[in-house]
DNA sequence: CGCATAGTCAACCGTCCGGTTGACTATGGC
DNA sequence: GCCATAGTCAACCGGACGGTTGACTATGCG
């Protein structure tokens, strides 16, 4: 619904809008605190919000006169399985996988170890 | 260089070009054969092939008097990283993962296996 | 009640985007 | 040499985008 491919990428392709993401990655914020480290009106956060959460990347809850907003990564999760598609062949098997490939394979060799 | 998030996510927001990286991915193909199958202009197509490789999402290079474009997943990457980092909690790709994931796992246990 | 705070709405502005057409430049085949 | 093929360039168009300002609504505090 509003998890198009379309609207999604769309919305990620602003820094200010990435850079919102990365601030409700931490914690759920309230539009003023969303506003407050951009030199931008609270109308144009405001309208940033909205992209994002038409996009379904995060949904905002309005508590008094407060509005919330909160990170919503299934809508990154469905362009990220699209983006794999492309990576199966040669993207995915890179440093950082092939070392977490290591590791896994030798947790499964010694069977079981929860830290 | 041209992998900044901004134009990658920019250039998958259009349905088009995201259908051309589709094509790209099963072969290398013309200016002229990625057209093909679209009602649009070859400027129109031209011109999203351009916005394409300024991304870094795919390559081209002359032979002749075709242009061959090619997939080039290393833009893709680099983005997908970044898109990771939202899904750490529980994204990435469950089941077709798993399953890679599994099938890995016992090839290493087999030792070797060249087709 | 009165005022500050939180946020939206509507209008506007300049710029970029998706797409077209028409003219143009190469390269290749006969 | 001639013509078809491959592709680009430049100009144009409507519409969406990023951003602003000013007026407005609504909730909370004292």
């Amino acid at each position: 619904m509003g998890t198009d491919l379309d609207s999604v990428f769309a919305a990620l392709a602003d820094p200010t809008r990435r850079a919102i993401l990365s601030m409700l990655l931490e914690d759920d914020m309230a539009v003023t605190d969303v506003a407050e480290p951009f030199e931008m009106s609270l109308t144009g956060i405001s309208k940033h919000l909205n992209i994002l959460a038409q996009a379904g990347l995060i949904t905002q809850e309005r508590r008094g006169r407060v509005k919330w907003c909160k990170l919503d990564p299934d809508a990154l999760r469905d362009a990220s399985i699209w983006m794999q598609g492309f990576g199966q062949f040669e993207a995915v098997n890179l440093d950082a996988f092939e070392r977490f490939l290591a590791a896994e394979i030798s947790a499964a060799g010694m069977e079981a170890e929860e830290p």
